[in-house]
DNA sequence: ATTGTATACCCTGTATACAATCCTTGTGAA
DNA sequence: TTCACAAGGATTGTATACAGGGTATACAAT
């Protein structure tokens, strides 16, 4: 079917100069904890972004990504192609990609979206979690309070608390759809919960929406996970005078 | 922060022996219409899952599929992986990928999902259609009413309703929540509109909620698209006695 | 000085070679 | 007979080679 005209040459031409380098910095296929390259470079840069140490914006090549992250533009490119699918990335073909920019409008259609679907997730959490685990709701509660000035400790177990409303909801696709939300978060910069005082605002909507969730009262668990969707985006607006990676339109 | 070593090689140093069969077996990136191979390989991908000619189930390996496309591992390679992201295949590590299967109750979740979210698209397109956009809708439900009797016209007509509807509603979270859902689309198997008494109860339903839009009347619009959605679960569930691909749990 | 054209270069898109992993299966011993 | 374990095959994960597209730049022509 290809009537390719083989000159086949040995891939492995290469100059053996420098193969004490390549052995020395060798990289196994999901190397060591079962992670694929792929992943890991997916990872990286998700976090370069969130962390601004990319800015939005800035245009990136898979090679170089591939010298940045020391692996080849193979699972590079897959990771771009990942991120370009969640709308991190703008893919230009032939020209490389950007780095998405939200404005303020942006982020306020996110959180009308989060506005619609988050609320729908605390509801049908109420109805359908099992005991345990809306004892597991309680344990991260419980560890969230310990934690609220640091929030190295504070932003996995705030995000642990969503996801587990999530799985308790029993809806693949709602997740599917806040997962498609979520997806672009890092686009916003730094989190809310940097902030100790909205940390403790935080927790006590968490606690509120739990106690709801407990007494299987749907309708009020909706209502105050919608509050505590808007409280965030208020926090969220008030800090745009910052420094935000926000521009403000 | 781009450590290249630049071993700048003449790209244009090709001896000319052979150049006939390259030339006769020339491969384009991006051959002819602009789309590149992994682009076609995942439409053409889909397109089988969607029309049943792949089952849902079925194992599939890159190499099968690099040869039923006639490419190479590479593209296809990255079409597996967009469908997985998707959620249209299941990656199994080192053995392959299923395609995903959806009984029942998923169907009844991604329907409950997709009344929360086509609604709120009505609604804001009532808020926020230019008056171009709500002629363009009507334009649509004039061509879409002549081929109600054909599916193959009508399933795009249809489509592009709800697409025009979703732009007009300004909103990209709303859009990549709804394409989230609606990606796992093809698993349900053959459209309802294929029955023409229901393209037609559908077309109806059309015009009533683009009648609202025209006036304005966001809540009616909600209310419409939400009975719309609705009754295409309740058509869903009906046909679930005969062929379908869906397995009855 | 400005515009048209050729050319060189970077980067992507694709193919293929190679390495690592997983599963299966067969063989041996308890 | 059953379990442990090793060898082998199948398939993915990764690296690299190569061709083609897109753009900028240099040079020529107006």
């Amino acid at each position: 079917m290809a009537p390719r005209s083989k000159t086949r040459k040995p891939l492995r031409a290469a100059p053996d100069e420098g193969a004490l380098e390549r052995i020395a910095a060798r990289r196994m296929p999901a190397a060591g904890d079962g992670r694929s390259l792929a992943e890991v470079a997916c990872d990286e840069i998700r976090r370069a972004i969130r962390e601004g140490r990319v800015p939005t914006g800035a245009h990136l090549t898979e090679m170089e990504l591939a010298g940045w992250l020391g692996m080849s533009r193979t699972p590079v490119r897959e990771a771009m192609r990942r991120l370009e699918s969640e709308g991190l990335l703008l893919n230009q073909p032939f020209r490389g990609a950007l780095v998405m920019r939200l404005d303020v409008e942006d982020m306020q259609q996110m959180f009308a979206v989060r506005e619609l679907l988050e609320p729908a997730a605390a509801a049908a959490c109420a109805l359908r979690a099992t005991e345990s685990e809306i004892a597991a709701l309680r344990e991260v509660l419980r560890r969230e309070a310990e934690v609220l000035g640091n929030p190295a400790a504070l932003i996995p177990l705030n995000r642990q608390f969503h996801d587990l409303i999530l799985e308790a909801a029993r809806n693949q696709f709602l997740k599917k759809a806040i997962a498609a939300v979520y997806a672009l978060i890092p686009l916003l910069g730094d989190s809310n919960l940097l902030d100790e005082p909205h940390a403790r605002a935080a927790h006590l909507q968490h606690l509120a929406i739990l106690e709801a969730i407990g007494e299987r009262d749907a309708a009020r668990a909706e209502l105050l996970a919608r509050s505590h969707v808007s409280h965030s985006l208020k926090c969220r607006l008030a800090r745009i005078e910052g420094d935000s990676q926000i521009t403000r339109s």
